[in-house]
This record gives structure tokens, C-alpha cells and sequence, in this order.
RNA sequence: UGCCCGAUAGUAUAAGGGUAGUACAACAGAUUUUGGUUCUGUAUGUCUUGGUUCGAAUCCAGGUCGGGCAACCA
């Protein structure tokens, strides 16, 4: 008998569980549709681990469909970028398709439509199209050239394929209801001139399909059993059924959840291009942005954000997730995979007195101790060493664990010393503290029946290698940047980004790579950047440990 | 003033007429050679008013609140 827990299912799923039980579909097809103007951010994640973890899950496929009708803003960098975050998540579409594939069939489409009367060409501008679409209260009023014939109709759209008109001079439009309490019928806009370059199809059309004649019928094309998309599309709905009506085409249907918002972020791709353009950061690639490519390079894992995805569910409500729920998800997988390493960030030189003067012994560190066979490394210990200044205070408040005068710490994997003397310069400054080391008090084989609080990372002065470390900090200042009053750039957090260009690192972080994960100890997870070369190297910081003494420290 | 979505702890998300559960966050404690990890425990919730019912988070009606809809963007 099983004791697991039935893991509940989101909406979408018992749809899908609905529809693969009556019979309606033997199989679920599903696709994820960017358009390639901008690089995936982590709200992409959650699309993209819903619509390919559905397939995944229930035996289907998904297709990576990229949405490129609007030549004017596309680029094949971002095709490649976008492609590359996808496989990085961890998933395979079935086929690499293009909007653009279909820009013939949806041509016949179009005729299709006209030739029943249901689609025509409009002369009007695009400001009296505006005006005369009503409002949401008031009916709009029908163009005067909604009646003309179907073969004026059928002649004029062949010319503005053709290329006879001008830009903006004419536009093809359905026939649907100008009256309907639903803008989106009011005789949407099909087609539009636009003598454009595009980056498939180069400078073979200039006209192009808008979103609404493009989204549903490549679905159907495609034969797309579930087409997911967020909220904001529910009014499109009826208008993404009529065309498939009228068309009678396979019938897609479209089901919409609630796009993913994460606290202290931005996932509008208007606004992070804005900060790329602005260089209020150093690219899409920057770590502290929260686009794939960015998370990628700071060190998440793609296991850590596919359990993200999982952990926030998948409704129609609204949602704001607390950007601590991501820290836990990047912790949990991190703590089980980083190696285990010292590094000393702000030095202060501790020389150990009653300790052999050149003398240099090689001890043992656990790589992970969460490992069940754990490997380790040697780490050699000698009698001056760095700890961190924050591990020193002259006069430490109380439950201050750490070295103060005549107080006695471990050093990790080495031996419990106590402080006996504080060094000054003349202006008062601690330069050096001198401490005595216990000899029976070595890790491994401790005899010293001495139990000190506080354990300390540490590094051999002679040993220490040098590395820059980046620590990022949240890249707003305010919980909720789309509600916070004026201009999101307002609350930009100064201090996102601090470099420690001088950190000393224990030796075996020369061999550092770019696919392994570190943990700092007492620091943080950290993994190589991009930027590292041979004469030096680079570390991201992920995400700090969790620090509750931070946080006893803000109390008092 | 139209149409369309939605409302369960601080944040998310379950319970589909029968004990309001889970995760993160918070708080308290235990363990710990990382103030990490792990473990234990605590507090906090069904928008509102009616109705149906033995019984309502769930079904019905009204209200309130939040959001969306008038790009030749997607």
C-alpha cells in the first residue's frame, strides 16, 4: 500500500486529466510561443515549465514555437538566446517552429475569409479606426468601407501584398460585430503594411498578420491541443474561437493562467530593456537581473528554478511571490551539491605564537558533508592566518560566539585557539590579534574535551590565493516595483552589486570550474563568472547562507 | 456606465457538500567543528450579507474589494 500523498493538481492539469479521460484527445500537444524581442525572464520559467512539464507529464510533446509577425522589433539574437535558456531549464521541444513558417497559409487564410464575407479592407486611418471602435461603454460605429464587395475586397489585398500601398494605408480587417460589449470583436485589424526586414522571411512580405490572425490559427496549424497563455489574453478568447470557427480548422483552445511576479522584481520586458538600454546594468546577462541568462551566469541551477516553478502552483489570481521562496529553492539544491570551501573576504592576520615558525601541516576538509561518501581536500594551516575583522570584537556583546580577548574559538577543520592579544597602530586600529593554538585540540582527533561555541573559516597567509568576489543584493528597493508610485527606476537599490576585488582564498580554489558550485562557508554559495581568465578569478555570489545571526544582531 | 476575470494565514497554493491542509516567511527550542544543514514545536486564514442543506471555503443570489479590456504590440 502506498502512503504518498496524491499531489494535487492545478487547474490546467485536471483540464487536461478531463480531457485525456473522456477521450477527447489521445495525446496533449502543447507549445511555448515567445516572441523573439527580448531575452526570457523567470516568468518565462514558470510558461515554460508548465507547458512542457505538462507534456512531460502526460505523455505529450511541446513545441517551441517562436511568435515573429512583428518584423520590426525581432532579432535572431534573441531566437538564440531563448533557445538556449530553454535546453539550460532542462527541456526538449518536439519542433522549432516560426510564426513566420505559416505567413502563406495564413495569406489564404485571410482570402479565405474575405471570399466569405467576413473579412475586408479598410482605407481608414489608424486614428479613425481608433475613434470609431466606441469605448467600453459605447458601441463602435462601422467603417464606410466595410461593405465593400468581396472582389474589391479580394483585389485590394492582393495589391497590399503586392506592395502598391504605403505603410499604414491600408489594413485588412474581420467582420465580426463593431457593436459587441467586447472590444476585441469590434472588426479587429488582421493585417497591416509594414515594408519591413524580417528576420526569416527577409523582405519577402510587407504585410504581416497581427497577433490575434496569427496566435490561434498557428495553434491549429499545429494541431495544439492546449494552448496556455497568461490573463491578459481572456478577452482575445472569443475572437481566437471565431477565426478557428469560421476558418473550420482544427480546434486549439486556449486556457489562461496567472503570470508569475516575484517581490523586489521586475518581469515586464519593456522595463528590462529599458534598464539594458539605460545601462543601469551590465546586460541581459547581468546576475542581478531576472532573466534566465542572468540567473544562469550567478550560479542557479535549473533543477533549483524548475522546483521554484513547481512550488508556486499555477492559478487564475493574481500573485506576488515572496522572493525568499526562490532564495530557499536555490539553498535546498546548492547545499546538497556545493563543495565545501574557505574563503576570508575583509582579513584580519591572526598569528598563532606557540606555533612553529615555518612550519606548514596539510589537514583534511569535508568537500560536502551533506555527501553520504564525502570526499575531501587538504587545506594547509600555518602559523599566520586570516580570519574575517567581523569574527573579532574587542568588547563582543553577549552570545557573541566568535574570537574576542581571552575568549576561545575553533578554527574550521584546524584547532580551537584562544585570544590573548590585540595589536593596534597608532590611531587605535586592530592590525593583528595573537592567539595560542591547542595542540590536542586538532580536528579529527580531538583530545582536548574543550567545547568552544563559535567555529571560524580561516586561510594560511603564505597559501592564500587571490579572487574577486561580486556579492549581489536585490535589484529594487520596494517589495511590489509595479505598485510603488512614478518611475520604477526610482527605486533601483544603489548597492545591488558590491565587489570584494581582494578576497583570499584557500589553495584548492585554484582549480576552481565553471560547472561546479561552491559554498563559502559562513559566506554563501558562489560559483565562477564569465569574466574569470587566468590571471584571475571571478566568483558570483548566489545567494547568502541563511543567517540568523544577522538577524538576532537587527533585534537588538 | 458595458463586458470579462478573481477573492482561503504575511506570501503562495490545496481541500470539488462532511476535521481548513502544505510550502515559504515569522517565532520558540533541540542537534551541530558552518550562527549553515537537520529535527521538534507555536501563532496566524475561508471578503461580506442572505439563501439551500443535518452540514457550505465548496452550491445559489445580492453586495464589497482587486484586476483586465478601446496598439496597424505580443
Amino acid at each position: 500500500m502506498s502512503t504518498t500523498e496524491e499531489k494535487s493538481l492545478n487547474f490546467i492539469e485536471e483540464i487536461v486529466e478531463e480531457d485525456l479521460r473522456s477521450g477527447k484527445y489521445k495525446t496533449i500537444l502543447t507549445r511555448f510561443p515567445p516572441e523573439p524581442n527580448g531575452y526570457l525572464h523567470i516568468g518565462h520559467a514558470k510558461s515554460i515549465c508548465l507547458n512542457f512539464g505538462l507534456a512531460n507529464k502526460y505523455g505529450g510533446a511541446t513545441n517551441l514555437r517562436f511568435d515573429d509577425t512583428n518584423p520590426t522589433t525581432e532579432e535572431t539574437e534573441y531566437v538564440e538566446s531563448i533557445k538556449a535558456d530553454v535546453k539550460w531549464l532542462g527541456f526538449n521541444w518536439a519542433k522549432e517552429l516560426y510564426a513566420s513558417d505559416y505567413f502563406e497559409q495564413l495569406y489564404n487564410f485571410a482570402v479565405d475569409l474575405i471570399k466569405k464575407g467576413l473579412a475586408y479592407v479598410d482605407d481608414s486611418t489608424s486614428d479613425e479606426i481608433a475613434a470609431s471602435k466606441g469605448t467600453p461603454t459605447q458601441p463602435g460605429t462601422p467603417s464606410i468601407y466595410r461593405d465593400r464587395s468581396v472582389e474589391e475586397n479580394l483585389q485590394l489585398f492582393a495589391e497590399m501584398r503586392a506592395g502598391k500601398y504605403k505603410d499604414g494605408e491600408k489594413v485588412l480587417r474581420a467582420k465580426v460585430d463593431m457593436a459587441s460589449p467586447n472590444m476585441h470583436l469590434r472588426d479587429p485589424i488582421m493585417y497591416r503594411i509594414k515594408h519591413a526586414h524580417h528576420h526569416r522571411t527577409g523582405d519577402k512580405w510587407c504585410i504581416y498578420p497581427l497577433y490575434d490572425f496569427a496566435h490561434g490559427q498557428s495553434d491549429s496549424i499545429e494541431h495544439i491541443t492546449h494552448s496556455i497563455c497568461t490573463l491578459e489574453f481572456i478577452p482575445h478568447r472569443p475572437l481566437y474561437d471565431w477565426f478557428i470557427e469560421k476558418l473550420d480548422i482544427f480546434p486549439s483552445h486556449q486556457y489562461e493562467f496567472a503570470r508569475l511576479n516575484v517581490t523586489y522584481t521586475i518581469v515586464s520586458k519593456r522595463k528590462l530593456l529599458q534598464l539594458v538600454n539605460e545601462k543601469i546594468v551590465d546586460g541581459w546577462d547581468d546576475p542581478r537581473m531576472p532573466t534566465i541568462s542572468a540567473m544562469r551566469r550567478r550560479g542557479f541551477t535549473p533543477e533549483s528554478l524548475r522546483d521554484f516553478c513547481e512550488k508556486i502552483g499555477v492559478a487564475k489570481r493574481e500573485n506576488l511571490i515572496d522572493y525568499s521562496l526562490l532564495e530557499f529553492c536555490v539553498r535546498e539544491h546548492l547545499n546538497k551539491i556545493a563543495l565545501r570551501r574557505m574563503v576570508v573576504f575583509d582579513p584580519l592576520k591572526v598569528v598563532i605564537t606557540n606555533y612553529e615558525v615555518g612550519k606548514v601541516e596539510m589537514l583534511k576538509g569535508e568537500n560536502n558533508p551533506e555527501d553520504e561518501d564525502t570526499t575531501y581536500r587538504d587545506i594547509p594551516f600555518s602559523r599566520e592566518i586570516y580570519i574575517e575583522r567581523e569574527d573579532f570584537m574587542e568588547n563582543p556583546p553577549k552570545k557573541y560566539f566568535r574570537l574576542a580577548p581571552g575568549q576561545m574559538v575553533r578554527l574550521k577543520n584546524a584547532y580551537i585557539i584562544k585570544c590573548e592579544e590585540v595589536m593596534k597602530d597608532e590611531q587605535g586600529n586592530i592590525t593583528e590579534v595573537h592567539c595560542t593554538y591547542l595542540p590536542e585540540s586538532k580536528s579529527g582527533g580531538d583530545h582536548s574535551n574543550i567545547k568552544v561555541k563559535g567555529t571560524l573559516h580561516w586561510v594560511s597567509i603564505p597559501h592564500a590565493i587571490n579572487a574577486e568576489v561580486r556579492e549581489y543584493d536585490r535589484l529594487f528597493t520596494v517589495e511590489n516595483v509595479d505598485e510603488a508610485p512614478g518611475d520604477f527606476k526610482d527605486y533601483i537599490n544603489k548597492d545591488s552589486l558590491h565587489v570584494v576585488a581582494n578576497a583570499y582564498a584557500e589553495p584548492a580554489l585554484q582549480h576552481a570550474k565553471f560547472d561546479e558550485r561552491y559554498q563559502f562557508l559562513r559566506k554563501g554559495y558562489f560559483t565562477l563568472d564569465m569574466d574569470t581568465s587566468e590571471e584571475k578569478l571571478v566568483f558570483n555570489r548566489t545567494v547568502t547562507l541563511r543567517d540568523t545571526w544577522a538577524k538576532e544582531k537587527g533585534k537588538a
